[in-house]
DNA sequence: CAGTAGTCTTACTCGCCAGTAGGTACCAGG
DNA sequence: CCTGGTACCTACTGGCGAGTAAGACTACTG
């Protein structure tokens, strides 16, 4: 009976996977509130309950959404960076990292950056560790460089701003998309790293061996 | 705010102020989805259908507020730079506006940054705009001092970094609101005027006269 | 084949909230 | 004292969407 369209039988691991990827897509375009779990179960194709009886309730289900993404996201910088390497070095790898990372999974960083942080609730919480690791992997970067930055406090309010350059430098990215990663990354690079200052004068900063 | 049994019969002009900072306050705390027009309408000490009848709808009082607070905030910042300065003194004057601002109407800010950015339809639009002027003030700075950003879209992707680094430095003076909004400022202005290369080797940036 | 475990569905309930209907107090000017 | 207008209210409707009940289909096991 029913008609041929009828959804097959697959394993619950599967369904799971196709829920995730059905819902970071609708968050990141309606955003939390105005989706609705009908509309995410339709995009995986799959009927309500059985999204509420794998992963559990709205906030349960845009929850595990950040942690997985923001723990994709974190391993793909991580794995990016090398840390022997000099702090100039080692910033411009990361931010090549993360530019590349937001250039391929555009809805992910959406719902990460867009999304999580204005609800308040558990994701903040998530959302707020991923972020707190991203400013003390710069904040350690900057001291280890030692001599300038006195506070705590200091290195880690340039942290957050530099961090926040990045966001607002990705999300303009999402409307210029003609750009190559590549240059965006060397953009903010050169800007934090050279001021502009030394832009004005034509100082750039590069990378110590080109390759 | 209802010490009488009965609202006092006021003005039309007096009530929608009221209103406006009511839905400001909700809409920070709560977010756009979340905020409830009966909890708007109980804040600002009056009943929903005169909240209709003078803002009409939900997204119309949204709409109202993010023009006012933008509107407000941008004749801060420009009353705050002159325009015949050194560029570097006009980005500090810039700066210092703006942080200004924010530390005195935190309110504001949320509703412009956090809420504005994340609904779409014509909010963003309102916030956009307003972010866009930014921009291109800042981006005028830049190819002003000339030299170094050939490109325009170089010039505002740099601006487009610049104005989200301080977006974010906000977001985190929230959370530290134990400094003064000078030292804030300072500190992004010496990031992006010296970069992280200077501030490592222990040099600084200060206005020309200190005053 | 019967039993059981896991997949999958239709068709509801139920609360919340934007928006409204319909009326009451108060104040002009005639 | 009426007449109109503006400020203001209580009490409703109507829809949307989170979450669920109750069962149906499939497949594997003995």
């Amino acid at each position: 009976m029913r008609t041929e369209g009828r959804a097959k039988r697959l394993p619950r691991a599967v369904r799971e996977r196709q829920i995730m990827d059905a819902a970071i897509d609708v968050f990141s375009r309606l955003g939390f509130h105005s989706a609705s779990m009908d509309e995410i179960s339709e995009v995986a194709g799959i009927s309500k309950p059985m999204l509420y009886a794998y992963l559990g309730s709205k906030e349960e289900l845009f929850a595990t959404c950040i942690r997985r993404e923001a723990t994709r996201m974190m391993e793909a910088i991580a794995t990016g960076v090398e840390p022997d390497q000099e702090p100039d070095v080692q910033l411009w790898s990361g931010l090549r990292a993360f530019f590349g990372f937001v250039g391929e999974n555009r809805a992910s960083w959406m719902v990460l950056h867009r999304q999580a942080s204005t609800q308040g609730g558990p994701f903040a919480i998530e959302l707020t560790d991923m972020r707190g690791r991203a400013v003390s992997l710069v904040a350690a970067l900057l001291t280890q460089s030692t001599k300038a930055p006195a506070t705590k406090l200091e290195a880690e309010s340039l942290a957050a701003a530099l961090v926040g350059a990045g966001e607002s430098l990705a999300d303009w990215w999402l409307d210029h998309p003609e750009e190559p990663a590549g240059v965006v990354a060397a953009r903010l690079m050169n800007l934090v790293w050279m001021g502009f200052g030394d832009l004005v004068d034509g100082n750039v900063w590069h990378p110590p061996s080109r390759r």
